[in-house]
DNA sequence: AAGTCCCACAACCGCATTTGA
DNA sequence: GTCAAATGCGGTTGTGGGACT
């Protein structure tokens, strides 16, 4: 079956807008709200399509917008819920107040992919770009014996540093996204001969959703599990929370 | 000064998902 | 339960402006 257009393609603005199209549309939205967007060009009287309002709207005009440049501190954390998320860039501007998917989207695309390149990794699997040392890091994925477990986990550190950094390590999130496409079940994952549950699997040992034994703090099985890479708890516990809305 | 290239970002397009009759 | 409409999302494109030659 075919879809109807969104709208009157031929009775509709395109291109950019101008500062009427825009005045209308805030003054259309301060005194109707948001929402109906089929309906608002007509009512807002703007020739154009209520999906380009829409967009106009959330991407541009809102009032909360942050406009202005990232900071470090979000381009790394936009770093790291990427690598959880992939191209999720509605969740990620969830996380980020003030910015738009929209924005985020072109933000990576623009700077962040040169910027992870740039320390050799690769910004779709957030894997280093050299073939060998991909391999290796594959092996740190949630399989093989003891031996396998404590050396991947000594992986996890750098050479010569006793805490994980992404700076130098940046490798370390590679093979242990663990967003939802990758559980291969949905309640329980193998680890080494052992079995981990979703809720261990995303660093939450001592919750009470917890339902193998995994659980116990201060386990060495921590680190090679993966769950605590990058220091991302909170990231994790938020992701938890963006897919419960 | 003029032409070309490159980058950043706004906007569009098509598909997926949600909603409601 | 089904279907169409409405909305949301992510990929892609178009364009303006700055940098470079």
């Amino acid at each position: 079956m075919g879809r109807s257009p969104c709208c009157e393609k031929a009775h509709t603005n395109k291109g950019a807008w101008t500062k009427e199209e825009d005045d209308r549309l805030i003054a259309y939205i301060r005194a109707h709200g948001e929402g109906c967007w089929r309906s608002l060009p007509k009512a807002a009287g703007l020739l154009r399509c209520g999906k380009s309002c829409r967009l106009r709207w959330i991407n541009y005009l809102r009032p909360d917008l942050k406009r202005g440049n990232f900071t470090e501190e979000e381009d790394e954390f936009i770093i790291k819920l990427h690598s959880l998320l992939g191209n999720k860039w509605s969740l990620i501007a969830g996380r980020l107040p003030g910015r738009t998917d929209n924005e985020i989207k072109n933000y990576w695309n623009t700077h962040i992919k040169r910027k992870l390149l740039n320390r050799g990794i690769d910004p779709a699997t957030h894997r280093p770009l050299n073939e060998a040392a991909a391999q290796e890091v594959a092996t740190i994925s949630f399989s093989g014996a003891k031996e396998e477990m404590e050396k991947n986990s000594n992986l996890l550190l750098c050479k010569d540093e006793k805490t994980p950094t992404q700076e130098r390590c940046p490798d370390l999130n590679l093979d242990l996204r663990i967003s939802p496409p990758y559980q291969p079940q949905p309640e329980l994952l193998k680890t080494g001969g052992r079995t981990l549950c979703f809720v261990c699997s995303l660093g939450l040992q001592n919750s009470k959703e917890c339902s193998c034994s995994m659980g116990s703090p201060g386990s060495s099985s921590g680190t090679a599990t993966g769950y605590d890479f990058l220091g991302l708890r909170t990231g994790v516990l938020n992701y938890r929370g963006l897919e419960m809305k």
